[in-house]
DNA sequence: CACCTTATTTATCATATGATAAATTACTAG
DNA sequence: CTAGTAATTTATCATATGATAAATAAGGTG
């Protein structure tokens, strides 16, 4: 009966382009398209997904019915609200990023520190160096500090501490378990940086920006230096 | 009908508690101050950026009266569009939190480079390190990618390559004007390390982390190192 | 084919929100 | 004190948005 507002009104200015293809057929009508409840649950979070990391998670639940190809009370078939198909979101984009590979690879003693890092965060890079990543990611950090926080406590427990641990036995400082909250600071500074460059290059899209192999390399190389100065004199022969 | 899920459960965690204050009187009904144009006009933009900060660009502009103390639709009488308060945000987040006195300071050639930009860094601090300028610049970075790219911008000229040139001087590398995207990649990590830092600070209020002065000696420390060891050899005696 | 389950759509509601017009009242000049 | 200017409020609109109920139809099973 009436317009479907959506269609002639698409207020996030996004090209949600996403009607249900005409499979091989012509001019096929918007034909109905059953799924099975885990399909299409998937389909919505991927579409709420592209919506948030857009227009933040003020995004609208009929744009994100739009770019899924469905009507919009569909969605509450499979959320009951809103908040559940955030927290979902929330789920897909952090969960499931971390390749259990990984933690084996950065106590691999076989190898120099750098050489471990360097490898790990190019891959880690290929994970979250992108838009819809960073964007989403930042958006969640200013929504719910709490996830944001658990987030972090993942970066430190996963990445950082191993860090400190192996590169304190390189410098022959002995194999400690501990490490405190003042020892991790120059690490986030490190991943900080990378984080913060990540944003400008593939958020901001600056042009000419060096390569994210060799940015890493830098910024590991500033760690590693720093911990060589405060492990004695600096570049003392041993 | 429905309980206004805001009430009883409210998203942001904001408390909009801002009733307007019986001035002296007690009971005083909610009454009318008339302010000048260019007072009232402050007031708002003053209980935009707090409601901004905390709720991102999509707090509402009831909301904000509210702060303010004023009916919503007085908003409208100082600023046409809601677009226009968020404009007028902008500039009052991101102009003039420049102190004209650092550009000479940057550039005072009677102290080490670490010393002046160990202090530029912590007065610097003072200005950008809280939650409410932090949260709101990641907002707008997030809703508006020409203004962050410019502010952006600013950082690099006005901080970073005179870091650069500063650095070289002190290194004996002579005096060059021009500063390549390459050689700005080492001061971004340093100072994006900061920026990180500061969120995790001052916007996750992450309790026992480091003092903000050791942070940023410790970072200027990663980008010297980083040089010294690019001029020539590390620590190689002159 | 006929039937039944349920995925999907249509229609609709209640509230939130940006915005406008008209009524009101605080302050000031004469 | 009075009048007038303009700051401020009240009333209101149109649309957006989260959410729900009822109607429709796709696809599997007998």
């Amino acid at each position: 009966m009436f317009p479907n507002r959506d269609t002639i009104f698409n207020p996030s200015g996004v090209d949600v382009a996403n009607t249900p293809q005409p499979d091989t057929h012509e001019e096929t009508a918007p034909r109905r398209r059953r799924l099975s409840r885990d399909a299409r649950k998937d389909e919505i979070v991927q579409a709420a997904v592209a919506q948030f990391s857009e227009a933040g998670f003020d995004g609208s639940t009929r744009d994100i019915a739009l770019r899924a190809g469905i009507t919009q009370p569909l969605l509450y078939r499979y959320f009951p609200s809103k908040e559940d198909l955030i927290e979902a979101v929330y789920e897909k984009v952090y969960l499931d990023r971390w390749n259990p590979a990984w933690d084996a690879a950065l106590i691999d003693r076989s190898r120099p520190v750098k050489d471990r890092f360097q490898d790990f965060y190019e891959e880690y890079a290929q994970t979250i160096f992108d838009p819809e990543w960073l964007r989403i990611s930042s958006f969640a950090a200013l929504r719910n500090a709490q996830i944001h926080d658990w987030y972090n406590h993942v970066v430190q427990e996963m990445i950082l501490k191993p860090l400190v641990r192996e590169r304190r036995v390189e410098l022959g400082m002995g194999d400690t378990v501990l490490v405190s909250k003042d020892a991790l600071e120059a690490p986030w500074l490190m991943h900080g940086s990378l984080l913060h460059y990540a944003k400008r290059r593939f958020v901001l899209e600056i042009d000419g920006m060096s390569d994210t192999s060799d940015v890493i390399s830098q910024a590991l190389d500033m760690y590693l230096l720093l911990t060589q100065a405060d492990a004695g004199q600096p570049c003392a022969d041993s």
